[in-house]
DNA sequence: GGAAATTAATTAAACGTTTGTTTAATTTTG
DNA sequence: CAAAATTAAACAAACGTTTAATTAATTTCC
C-alpha cells in the first residue's frame, strides 16, 4: 500500500468496478474469510497484484466494497417522505415498500452487512453499519409510536412490531435456496423477481395493518 | 484419519464433548473459514493434533458439531403435538412455543445452522440441513392450511406466514448486538433471558392471532 | 505533430505467514 | 507391557502481500 494512485482515466474507473462486482458477488457468498484473494481475482480477470494496487490489502477492498453501495442505498432512502404530516399509516406503507426494493434490489452486499452485523469481527466496520442500520430501525418505531399516540394504532410492542417487519425480508434475501423452494421457483432470479417483490410488500403491509388495527 | 479409534472411557468423552463446545461457540461466531484450529485447540486447552485424531478433519469436526445437536434437537421436538385432533389454534401455539424455545435455546448452533444454509459450501451439509429446515416449515405449513380449510383461519399465503414466523426468530438470535440494543439489555444473557423469550412468544402467536382471524 | 521522457497500469515471481494435517516420539492408562 | 492418549515438530499447500521488471498510456518539449 506504498503508491494510492489517484485514477482519473475511465478505463481505470472500469477495471476498479469490475473487482469491486466481483468482490461483492463473492464477499456475499463465501463471507469474508471464505474468499481468497486469488479466486477473486481470477473470476474478475485481473492480476492478483492489482488488488494491493487499487486498494492496498483485502480488507480495504472489503470495505470498499461496502463503502461504495453504501453511498448509492444513502441517496436511495434518504429523507424521502414527508415527516409530520400525513396518516402514520401511508408514511409506514410507504417505508415498507421502499424497505424491501431496498433490500431485494441489493440483496448480495445486503448479505454481506446481515453477516458483518452478525459477528463482532473487523470492528470498525461492525460499529459503523450498526449504526446505519439502527437509524433505519429507529425510522419504523418511530412511525409506530407516532400512530400509536395519534390512536391510528393500538398499543403494541414497537420493537418487536420492527423485528416482524425486517425479520421477514432478510429471511428472504439470506437464503435463496429457501426463497426458491417457498415461492416454488427454479431460478434464484424469479425467487427474487418483481412479482415476488410486491407479493412481500402486500404480505408485510396485510400482516401490519392487521396487528396494528385499533 | 489413520486411525480412527472407539473411545470408550469417560474421560474421553469429556475431552472429545471439550473440543465440540469449543467448536460450536467459535464457527457460531466466525463461520467455518474464521476459525482456525490452532485458535480452537488453544481455547479449548489441547494438542491441535487431538483435532485430527478424534475427528480426522477441520470439516469432519464441524459435520460433528451439527451431528451432535441435531440429535438432541431432534428429540425436542419430534412428533410432539397430536396431529389429527384438536384446534389448528392451539396446535400452532404449541409449535410456536416449541420453536422458540428451540432456536433460542441452541442460539450458537443455530447460527451455524443458518450461516450453512445461507451459503452453499460443503454440500452435502447444506442438503442435508435443507432438507430437515424443509420439513419444519412443512409442519407450520399444514397447520395453517388445515386451519385454512377448516375455516378457523381466514384464506391467507401459508408461505409468507411461515417466513413471518421464522423470519423474527431468526433476526433475534442471529443478531445478538441488535437484540440487546432493541431490548434495552446490555448482556447477550439478558437478551436471551426466559423473559425476553416469552415475550418473543407472545408476540408472534399474537400477531399470528391477528393475522390469521377471519 | 512526433520522438523522448514520465507516469500509470500490469505482470510473473517470490516473500514470509498461516493454514490444515501428519509424523514419530513420548506419556498415560488399564 | 500393550493400547490409547498426548505431545512437539515438521509437512506441503494456500494465504495475503510485495517486489522488481515490463508494457501501456500520458505528458513534455522541440
Amino acid at each position: 500500500m506504498k503508491k494510492q494512485p489517484v485514477i482519473l482515466n475511465e478505463s481505470g474507473y472500469e477495471k476498479k468496478d469490475q473487482i469491486l462486482d466481483v468482490a461483492e458477488e463473492l464477499f456475499s457468498q463465501h463471507g469474508f474469510d471464505g474468499v481468497s484473494i486469488r479466486e477473486l481475482a481470477k473470476k474478475a480477470d485481473i492480476n492478483i497484484a492489482m488488488i494491493s494496487y487499487y486498494f492496498g490489502s483485502k480488507e480495504n477492498l472489503y470495505v470498499a466494497v461496502i463503502e461504495r453501495k453504501m453511498v448509492t442505498i444513502r441517496e436511495d432512502i434518504g429523507e424521502a417522505f414527508p415527516n409530520g404530516e400525513g396518516l402514520a399509516w401511508d408514511k409506514l406503507t410507504y417505508i415498507i415498500d421502499r424497505y424491501v426494493d431496498k433490500i431485494v434490489g441489493n440483496r448480495k452486499f445486503m448479505n454481506i452487512v446481515f453477516s458483518e452485523l452478525g459477528t463482532s469481527q473487523r470492528e470498525h466496520i461492525h460499529a459503523f453499519l450498526s449504526k446505519r442500520f439502527a437509524d433505519n430501525q429507529l425510522a419504523f418505531k418511530d412511525i409506530i409510536e407516532e400512530g400509536v399516540k395519534k390512536g391510528e394504532f393500538r398499543p403494541v410492542d414497537a420493537q418487536l412490531a420492527i423485528v416482524s417487519i425486517i425479520g421477514p425480508m432478510k429471511l428472504y434475501v439470506s437464503n435463496p435456496m429457501m426463497a426458491m423452494s417457498l415461492l416454488k421457483e427454479d431460478t434464484i432470479e424469479g425467487a427474487y423477481s418483481q412479482k415476488h417483490r410486491d407479493r412481500m410488500k402486500a404480505h408485510l403491509k396485510d400482516m401490519m395493518k392487521r396487528f396494528l388495527a385499533p
